[in-house]
DNA sequence: CAAAATATTTGATCTAAATCAAATATATTA
DNA sequence: TAATATATTTGATTTAGATCAAATATTTTG
């Protein structure tokens, strides 16, 4: 049986369906993608793209971790969290929309390619098989995003802050012993609380067993227990 | 200058894309969905389809009013209310995944027409225009949910209440005295907050001359300052 | 390396909104 | 129409988590 509880209840942002989209291209469409796609370098805490700004291309990651968020007045709430390889702000393919609708930013390190928004939308609107892998990849974004909205309002602040623990284990770095690359300051916005929470939190789940924090690596050490953290809420 | 305020930072969920894909469409295209749709008529309350079962179609609103939401172990999500005329569904366009993850639910009466959702993919693999239109209709859904996540997440009550009822009158109903269909359980399930939460800030925006409720009709008597609560918070 | 700046932890207090409880009001059914 | 069920309002109490404040730790910089 399939478990849809992932996607649907949960804070973690990873895609599962696959960047293949340069099978689908001919030859001559990847010469042109090709020939409007430059590769960046982002030193950590850089900006990619900000809220409001016009749309000129679509971003892939591939190395380094990004997050893309709503900026508020005062206050930022985070949409989703993109590590290699994905595809970075496609919802700017809405029509009669040039303008980013959130911002883009990376947590560390990063590169990317940008590829010219001009040539998405040329691409979409001569190879359909194109379009329909980018439907599929817009239509996966608003599912995670739903299920990370389900988790910020539904669930208590341990349930959303072991989400966001088992997210970093099971789908960003795929291994539970990994480099404390975000600050408390991160990780309270990830999870929609204050940094004096977090630490409070993690302390607890130190204290528990669940968690061990060693020089700048963070250990999950009972990820039954932080599932069941997490569900429960 | 443009305001991309409503969008992201307003819990209202409805669309600005226009639904005109038939215009898209060959007349053998037409003919073709044509045959695959139906229109179906559901009564107050009743369920079009349910989260974890599989989506074979796409929807259509003709009439009345419906909420697609997120069913959690003993709580929902509402996600998005739709009104004439939109679309609903599109995000079980997602590839290898046939299953719905959210459930839809009408508000009142309503009529909507059913399309078979391989005639859905059938056209989008052949008409490169159509799937576009997919895309930029799925991803507008994207923005007006994180929208609707940021108001839910950074407002506070009043502010989200507030919400709730600039949408219903500049958006759903298009006039500022509408017909009260919704219940004290649906505003609070729309507003993420308790009934008893909304019973008291009804009561305290009638008392200050916001809004008045007589026989059935909610009438909003002072636009701006639901506008300035709602965009404080 | 010391000093300054920044990040993290921990404790005390406060508060928005939930929960609990009970009183109306409205709708439904026999 | 009375009786029952359901929805709404209002008040009292509780609580999760924010805010405020101060003490370490850690990092950065001259």
């Amino acid at each position: 049986m399939i478990d849809s509880n992932r996607l649907t209840r949960s804070s973690c942002t990873i895609s599962d369906v696959e960047l293949d989209y340069r099978r689908i291209l001919t030859p001559e469409e990847l010469e042109l993608i090709d020939s409007k796609t430059v590769e960046v370098k982002y030193r950590k805490g850089e900006v990619v793209f900000k809220q409001g700004s016009f749309a000129n291309n679509i971003c892939i990651i591939h190395e380094g971790l990004l997050k893309t968020y709503i900026e508020g007045n005062d206050n930022r709430l985070v949409l989703q969290v993109f590590s290699p390889v994905k595809m970075v702000g496609l919802s700017a393919l809405l029509e009669n929309s040039h303008v980013r609708h959130y911002s883009a930013q990376v947590y560390v390190e990063s590169r990317l390619s940008l590829i010219e928004i001009g040539v998405i939308r040329q691409l979409m609107a001569s190879n359909a098989a194109f379009a329909s892998k980018v439907v599929s990849l817009v239509a996966e974004q608003f599912i995670i995003t739903s299920g990370r909205f389900y988790c910020l309002t539904m669930k208590q602040t341990y349930g959303r802050l072991a989400d966001v623990l088992l997210c970093l284990g099971n789908r960003i770095y795929r291994t539970p012993r990994f480099p404390l690359q975000l600050s408390r300051k991160d990780f309270a916005e990830l999870s929609g609380m204050t940094i004096e929470s977090v630490s409070r939190i993690f302390t607890k789940f130190k204290h528990d067993g669940l968690i061990s924090l060693d020089n700048d690596y963070l250990e999950l050490l009972d990820i039954p227990k932080l599932e069941m953290i997490s569900s429960k809420g």
